[in-house]
DNA sequence: TGCGGCTATTG
DNA sequence: CACAATAGCCGCAG
């Protein structure tokens, strides 16, 4: 089997611009390619087997069919990059929620088997011998409807054999998932989630494998500031550790002994020396600063002891290799919401650290973050026309305020309370003016809070079903634990269909960015909920700048064709993340 | 060794 | 100090 072969047989068998084909790729192995409809298998062996996708994806690109993104990450890691995909793991979590989706998950819940019964991998014990000891081993479904363990483990990269039978397998589960995403209440804009959230893992595969960029030299300065230089041995390590421990304990009465690490034992310390406090959060102990040197000390030491132990040289060694890219795992829904996340401090790295965030010689970054996203997300995805006229604000609070007849802070409160389910407090009144002012977006929001505190079904703007737990342990909680949960869940509810319907519109934003941004040679190389970070050629920042708002424009307009809500961007050209004006 | 609690960082 | 996440260390149970 040659690649022009299976480009030929692909067409022959009426595969054109972005219709389905499964593929399979086990590096070494080979790569099998599938089409349902005339179960149509084209398997494929040749000594470069991710030519063969080159050469397809150039002559029909199609829409990929993977079983998840690790396929597209050893697509990316052997230098092809596809445009776009139906990814199953991803499809799988916006249908049924949560974050699991391995085949033998996927195949039952599409076929309405109970997850508790799923067949555990390994050597068959005697009960499952008995029940299934003559299903046939090379047989990828067993006689009780599961996908066989057996051969899941055993059959993902063996043999060309088992690639294709997976890759005709991923392009049967994709018909079910289409099938399954025609069920809902939106079939069409469910449809293009599914595409988006796909597109999205395409992006998370290319973000893992490329990095994001920063200057070691930058780096080790800004730590060794804080926690003085790289220490050159393990006993090094432990004489620093030492040091900075003593400089707080200086500050305690004579003979009083403590592990800092212990929040229990600093309580007690901090008593030592006459703060009473019932936890030791810096938040709390920065307002009692000035009562004693010991509280200044230890707050100090709080801030070098985070470097040190997160974001300090171990960190540097462990993540940023040789070509200065940080490099984390990322993941294009994990969570209750359908947010991407991303590991090694991608998303939570300190503000300080973004001074090492550097674009490499001869390019910029642009950086576009979108403003009060929420809110605006709100007035969408509820309809609500009174909110969404705010949004043609670039300031959406100065109307809401103005409606309100409160100061614009109240007014911000009380929507961010409204959205998190922040009932009590301060901006109790102004909600009530929210109330009458949005009745629409309110009562969306409510609905939400009552889905989650009754559990019943609750699904984002684009179809992605809300995971609720299990009402298992219910019974064993009194009234007042059950009556906090439901509002926990009230509000959990409430929240993740905003943040929800919020991550899906910055993906299709960031998808639609990573297609057109192509021609311009410019790479995002960070996404962070409703921020992107692109690295483009030093003399197509300007270019990629408008880029990006029109790529905002036309993402929001196909997410929600009601163009009745405006949608903002800061938008600027930079050579060092920290550059950016906030 | 695994897990909940506490703490800190980000959106 | 509501909602979400990653990540480290401590203390305790198994």
């Amino acid at each position: 089997m040659t690649n022009v072969d299976a480009v030929d047989q692909l067409r022959a068998s009426g595969v054109g611009h972005g219709d389905l084909v499964a593929l399979a790729f086990a590096p070494g192995v080979g790569v099998a390619m599938a089409t349902t409809g005339r179960s149509c298998s084209v398997p494929a062996a040749v000594a470069d087997p991710v030519n063969v996708v080159r050469d397809v994806e150039r002559e029909l690109r199609p829409r990929w069919v993977m079983w998840s993104h690790a396929t597209a990450v050893a697509l990316v890691d052997d230098g092809v990059r596809v445009a776009t995909a139906w990814d199953i793991a991803a499809v799988h979590r916006l249908i049924f929620g949560g974050g699991h989706a391995d085949p033998a998950r996927v195949w039952a819940q599409l076929h309405d088997l109970p997850l508790d019964a799923l067949p555990n991998a390994g050597p068959p014990d005697l009960f499952t011998h008995a029940e299934y000891g003559d299903d046939d081993p090379d047989a990828p479904t067993r006689r009780d409807g599961y996908l066989g363990p057996d051969w899941i483990d055993g059959g993902w990269s063996k043999t060309l054999e088992h690639l294709a039978r997976w890759a005709e397998l991923a392009a049967i589960v994709a018909g079910y998932q289409q099938a399954r995403l025609a069920g809902l209440a939106d079939p069409q804009r469910a449809a293009m989630t599914a595409r988006t959230e796909s597109a999205a893992e395409l992006l998370c595969a290319e973000l893992s494998v490329d990095g994001l960029p920063v200057d070691r030299t930058v780096a080790d300065a800004l730590i060794a500031a804080l926690v003085g230089p790289r220490p050159r041995n393990d006993a090094d390590t432990v004489a620093q550790r030492a040091r900075r421990d003593a400089d707080v304990l200086r500050h305690a009465p004579p003979g009083v002994e403590c592990d800092l690490r212990s929040p229990e034992q600093v309580k007690s310390l901090l008593r030592s020396v006459g703060v009473e406090v019932p936890d030791t959060r810096a938040w709390r102990l920065e307002k009692l600063r000035d009562m004693h040197p010991l509280v200044d000390a230890l707050l100090t030491w709080r801030k070098a002891e985070r470097v040190s132990t997160t974001y300090g040289y171990v960190w540097l060694d462990e993540h940023v290799r040789a070509d200065g890219r940080l490099r984390g795992e990322w993941s294009g829904s994990d969570g209750a919401a359908g947010r991407m996340t991303a590991s090694a401090g991608l998303h939570n790295m300190p503000a300080d650290m973004r001074d090492a965030v550097v674009a490499e010689a001869g390019h910029v970054f642009v950086r576009a973050d979108l403003g009060q996203i929420e809110p605006r997300v709100l007035a969408a995805v509820s309809g609500d026309a009174a909110l969404a006229l705010a949004t043609l604000e670039d300031d959406l609070y100065a109307p809401v305020a103005q409606q309100l007849g409160v100061d614009r802070p109240t007014a911000k409160v009380a929507v961010l309370g409204a959205m998190y389910g922040q009932t009590t407090g301060h901006g109790a009144r102004a909600l009530r003016g929210l109330e009458s002012a949005y009745p629409v977006a309110m009562t969306y929001l409510r609905e939400a809070d009552q889905a989650g505190q009754f559990r019943r079904e609750l699904r984002t703007y684009g179809g992605r079903l809300i995971p609720m737990g299990s009402a298992s342990t219910d019974d064993e909680m009194n009234e007042r634990d059950a009556r906090a949960r439901a509002a926990a869940r009230g509000r959990y509810g409430r929240n993740a269909r905003i943040q929800g319907a919020a991550a899906e519109l910055f993906k299709a934003w960031a998808v639609t960015v990573r297609a057109r941004a192509l021609p311009f040679d410019a790479r995002i190389v960070l996404c962070l909920h409703d921020e992107l970070l692109v690295q483009a050629p030093a003399g197509r920042g300007d270019d990629v700048a408008h880029l990006l708002d029109a790529c905002l424009q036309e993402a929001a307009h196909r997410w929600a064709p009601d163009d009745r809500v405006r949608f903002v961007a800061d938008i600027s050209v930079i050579r060092r993340w920290s550059d950016a004006k906030e």
